[in-house]
DNA sequence: ACATTAATAATGTATAGACATAAAAGGGAG
DNA sequence: CTCCCTTTTATGTCTATACATTATTAATGT
């Protein structure tokens, strides 16, 4: 068995494949209309459910719009570029190819009264995990991490020991989330980056989530982090795509 | 016709999203088994096809994986977050509400020799178009700019005039990328500024995008952008999503 | 006991046909 | 010419069935 050997698509993925191409190399530009579902057929010799599956996937993925009786059009690029935000540190740590490692610097059981309200609203007599603690790659600072669970919704977080479990990652596993808000922001590394091994007049790329989960009540809050990372760059590669 | 009317949505959909709300409620965890297709058949009483499409939504949208002969688990959260970089200035700055305006402070043909391999390679006696430019947004500074252009790529570049309209708006409705590469920073502002109204020690966020576009030779350098935004913040919302 | 082979249960793909739905195009009445 | 109605075309949904694929489980033969 060779690595070469990738064996041949299913047709619909086929179909799908190349007018993805055709629209990805510029031959069929956007608002240019696509071989209707009968002719397709015909051109592959298959079932038009199966012309169909291609299609409708393409137009999922957002490359292409349906209209009833007029056909199908490619669709202007409108990016959605992908990702940022880093959910899981240690697994974009490992990810890198280095080593992951944790401190716990802080822990503390706030009252609700005590929890800013812009980071997270509490119930009366609610009260919320803070922890405080510093990621690090290969021994080196990689992150700073400031975050308050919320107890009423992930009861079970008041006795996990996060001095060896990064808490994105437990929560990650353990708590379902359905929405969240995320901020970025370029600040002074300030107070901080003493932790961080930089100047305070050093500029740190600051991300801000607070998530939320479902509950027959109304989304309840899970948590809110605030972490914040040295001059370090976020590559990412994005393809087109209009999803 | 009343707003509440939105009419019975298709089976298929209705299954669905009945499925994707038993896991963003967490009554189905990560790991858990979804039942199986006939199951889900006799269930809403349909045909195996229409369930099959929905559970193959679900797993294309990343939410459940199906293995054969073992069925459909719900797939741990992999965090895709959604949209950062902004693509189009100007289309930014009219979707918050302000109204957009631009100076073109440099124009300029540079032979390839002069273009620094790191932002474009471009072929020996090849032309790029160089254009800094600044964003206002109700007349206050929102962005710099400092943007290449391929003039092998995109020879019609060096007729516009980039005065009036922004290269990132002309370049998005007139050139189709197949792929883009995408850096975020913080720096300090240093001598860019005061082009914003900033101190020299000022955190800026740096958005570094570089585009290609598929040609039958191969992906060929389309553009290459750095743009510098003042403390200004992005806010994104996310679903939960596995794309 | 162990390796090999067969049965089985689940998903994956595909078909041919049916009816529904929406929008464009055309035709006629006023 | 305009408005309204009908026709036509293309997509949207769904069914019932068939066979393929894959991994597990059970059976079998040494």
């Amino acid at each position: 068995m060779t690595l070469a050997e990738t064996g041949p698509a299913p047709l619909h993925q086929r179909i799908r494949a190349d007018i993805e191409g055709l629209i990805l190399s510029g031959t069929l530009r956007p608002g240019e209309r696509i071989p209707v579902e009968h002719e397709l057929m015909a051109r592959y010799g298959c079932a038009r459910m199966t012309v169909n599956k291609a299609l409708s996937a393409l137009a999922d993925a957002g490359l292409i719009e349906r209209r009833k009786r007029a056909g199908s059009f490619v669709s202007s690029p409108k990016i959605h570029i992908a990702a940022l935000a880093i959910p899981d540190i240690q697994a974009e740590i490992v990810g890198r190819g280095m080593t992951y490692g944790m401190e716990l610097l802080h822990r503390a059981l706030l009252p609700a009264a005590e929890v800013a309200a812009d980071r997270m609203v509490l119930k009366r007599g609610g009260r919320a995990l803070l922890l405080r603690c510093r990621h690090l790659a290969d021994g080196a600072p990689f992150a700073l991490e400031e975050r308050l669970i919320n107890l009423a919704a992930v009861p079970e977080a008041e006795g996990v020991d996060f001095s060896t479990v990064p808490p994105g990652s437990w929560l990650l596993s353990h708590v379902p989330w359905t929405e969240a808000e995320h901020r970025i922001a370029a600040i002074q590394a300030g107070a901080d980056g003493a932790a961080l091994g930089l100047a305070e007049s050093a500029a740190c790329l600051l991300l801000d989530r607070r998530t939320w989960r479902q509950t027959p009540t109304g989304p309840a809050p899970v948590t809110a982090v605030r972490q914040l990372f040295p001059g370090a760059m976020f590559d990412l590669v994005a393809r087109f795509s209009g999803g």
